[in-house]
DNA sequence: AAGGCAGCCAACCGCAGAGGG
DNA sequence: ACCCTCTGCGGTTGGCTGCCT
């Protein structure tokens, strides 16, 4: 797009902080007139910044509803699992945060959360080399009080759920595994210990996930942990964070 | 009290995609 | 088809602040 009222770009724009006044112009500028083009914006609105600059600043902290303070522990959540589920996609994790901008999401990861993340992963791997020795001589039980079966479409996959009786996910998830393991073909060798992220998506259900699983809701947030075997493989399932069950894959190759 | 250090956060930089000329 | 500009995004930087020695 080429903004025909744009001016050429000035060679020394002020840069660093911004000030009270500064935020003054450039706010009352865009809540007469919008901002419209932003290399516009800062010759009309008398600033000497570019509009890079006036753009960022609106966003990330003049436009309304923006939210600042601290992080919830629910935002937190959100945040970890989104970014198991879409990597460093900051614009799209913020947008399911609303008065949270892709910057701020952007520096809590790197500040807090992605630290919080590495330990508790480091823990998790701790924890799962404890169970495998526990495991040895045992047989497993199931976590829980309730589970369900069910087979995909091509009838290559069944998996069987158990859930803990303190959680009833509100989920439904279409992709269990990448979409290889849906073809039925794992991508994951023998043995690997492998962490898996599916979005969920209430288009794609199948109805019979949603016996015993209650009220079903649009969620984020579905992470699987686990080991799988050439055939057949072992995963916690977490949900936002929790574990909330677990689930066997046995691959039964036509 | 002062200097060093680490953490946090606002802002900048560079790149890619979209779209008009 | 190519060039130019705008916009949006993610990575990075630099300054401020608080804590520690």
């Amino acid at each position: 797009m080429v903004c025909g009222n744009c001016e050429k770009p000035k060679n020394h724009f002020k840069k660093g902080l911004w000030s009270p006044e500064e935020d003054q112009r450039l706010k009352d500028y865009i809540l007469r007139n919008g901002h419209g083009c932003w290399s516009e914006v800062p010759v009309k609105a008398g600033l000497q910044r570019n509009g890079k600059s006036c753009r960022l600043r609106w966003i990330n902290y003049l436009r309304p509803g923006l939210k600042r303070g601290i992080f919830s522990t629910e935002e937190e959540k959100i945040v970890i699992n989104l970014h198991a589920l879409l990597g460093n996609k900051w614009s799209q994790i913020a947008n399911h945060l609303p008065g949270r901008t892709d910057n701020e999401v952007k520096n809590h990861w790197n500040s807090y959360l992605k630290k919080r993340v590495k330990n508790s992963q480091e823990a998790s791997k701790s924890k799962e080399l404890d169970n495998r020795n526990i495991a040895c001589n045992q047989t497993i039980e199931p976590l829980a009080s309730s589970s369900m079966d069910s087979s995909s479409s091509e009838g290559t996959t069944t998996t069987t759920i158990t859930t803990q009786s303190s959680f009833i996910p509100k989920v439904i998830f279409a992709d269990w595994f990448s979409m290889e393991n849906v073809n039925g073909e794992s991508s994951l060798m023998n043995g690997d210990t492998s962490s898996m992220s599916c979005i969920l998506d209430l288009e794609q259900n199948d109805t019979n996930f949603l016996d015993g699983f209650g009220e079903s809701e649009c969620v984020y947030g579905f992470e699987a942990q686990g080991q799988m075997g050439s055939q057949d493989g072992f995963f916690d399932l977490f949900y936002l964070g929790d574990l909330c069950g677990n689930f066997d894959i046995s691959h039964n190759d036509a």
